[in-house]
DNA sequence: TGTACATCAGTGAACGCGCGTTCACTGATGTAC
DNA sequence: TGTACATCAGTGAACGCGCGTTCACTGATGTAC
């Protein structure tokens, strides 16, 4: 993004218009699919196509910010959801509550959710200030997990072997973000991520059709059966 | 596909054309993404781009071809794993030989993957002819399960309610695939395929970078944790 | 408070490119008698 | 077996379109004195 500092009123209606770029962006990514269009955005902003250089670089630029709002918005849906759940100790509520809201999230924005969480977009290369928000939504899964372990409410559950590697790989992991868990837990953990992502990826994407109708239900019964594999009682 | 009959030398040529050109098509794709450009493919070939149309109706069509394929290609890969497997009551084994099989196939044809299982192409829907191809690789999952409880080797496993209307949703998929399975278990069964998708996925669209390094590890390590979520002993 | 100058947002034309698809055509291969 | 005609594959030009990005420009907003 071009950046400028500065609250004068030009810095303001910057701001809005910057604002109001990303929206026409989205817009067109729902109605489109990932071909992003400068020309098509300028259009519908009713200006010309060179004005949008004046907010980003180009094109790459755009598309960095789109997908970094598109983490902070799924990051926030997460939080706000376990946030607002008040029964702290009832861990399974808790994780129903932010796999729901991940799902929602995704069901409400479809287009954002393909761009982050989909296929690559060809020839885009995400670079690195993305991994901060991309892990906001799994570190509100794993916190309720490592509440649950540090009360205790953790229920032993009978799993697959560790290779020693693999499992020190995990604990340099759960270190790096600071997670107190032991290596079988945080596992169990990505393993459960990974099913609620592709859970939603394949009714997103389509995979679920002419398979399960009651799509609500189904996706509950999924993350009840992750919420007990990883131990949640 | 622009269809024609007879086994002369005229329809040998132009089978193995349509064929060069599906295979210039899929090395475009791995190159470029779902971009597929005609135009592009022609100029591969050495040939005018107009000279496509007495192949393909349009480009859609190929793009339908391209899928078919690669479905055909994915179910493949499973049969063979599940067949070559000998001792086959050795469900657990037949089980990581198929998933094992299936992330081989989408590591070596990432792009043919994310065609049929990533987020859909823009602009593009598929036909209703895909659905047989489609199910081939999770059949064979099934197939396994099913195995497994025709044998009565499939362990009792706890797991959370099924709503009664979802399960008789359930009931009538099996019998349309001709399963001999019980709600519950076919529930376990696509639970357990859509986390796989959704391992296989994460490995390929970028989500394992910095977090796990050893991913035959840690995919086996999956494999194994939903093959005992299933009952597979 | 007013003036002079610098900064900035937005314009419109242009560059150079690629695309899917159509169409009238040529010449080779196949078929019927 | 040879000839006449139909079928087919492939060509090259053209249509009409859209794209990202650059550039010199105008006029408005902000800043310094």
């Amino acid at each position: 993004m071009v950046e400028r500092t500065g609250t004068s009123i030009r810095a303001r209606v910057r701001a809005e218009l910057t604002a109001e770029i990303k929206s026409a962006a989205r817009r067109q990514l729902a109605a489109e699919g990932a071909n992003l269009s400068l020309r098509a955005i300028a259009r519908e902003l009713g200006m010309a196509s060179s004005a949008l250089y004046r907010y980003f670089a180009n094109r790459d630029e755009l598309l960095t910010a789109l997908i970094i709002d598109a983490y902070d918005a799924l990051g926030a849906a997460a939080e706000t959801a376990d946030a607002r759940h008040r029964k702290r100790a009832d861990h399974v509520g808790r994780w129903l509550a932010v796999t729901r809201a991940l799902r929602a999230w995704a069901l409400s924005a479809p287009s954002e959710y393909a761009l982050i969480l989909g296929s690559p977009v060809p020839g885009y290369r995400a670079p690195a200030d993305t991994t901060g928000p991309a892990s906001r939504a799994p570190l509100v899964l794993a916190r309720i997990i490592s509440d649950a372990a540090a009360a205790g409410a953790l229920a032993d559950v009978a799993e697959p072997p560790l290779p020693a590697k693999l499992r020190a790989e995990l604990a340099t992991v759960a270190d790096q973000v600071g997670l107190d868990m032991s290596e079988p837990v945080l596992a169990r953990t990505i393993l459960a991520w990974t099913q609620t992502y592709g859970a939603i990826s394949f009714e997103l994407f389509g995979q679920l059709d002419n398979l399960v109708d009651r799509r609500d239900e189904w996706f509950d019964y999924q993350a009840r059966s992750m919420a007990a594999l990883v131990g949640l009682t």
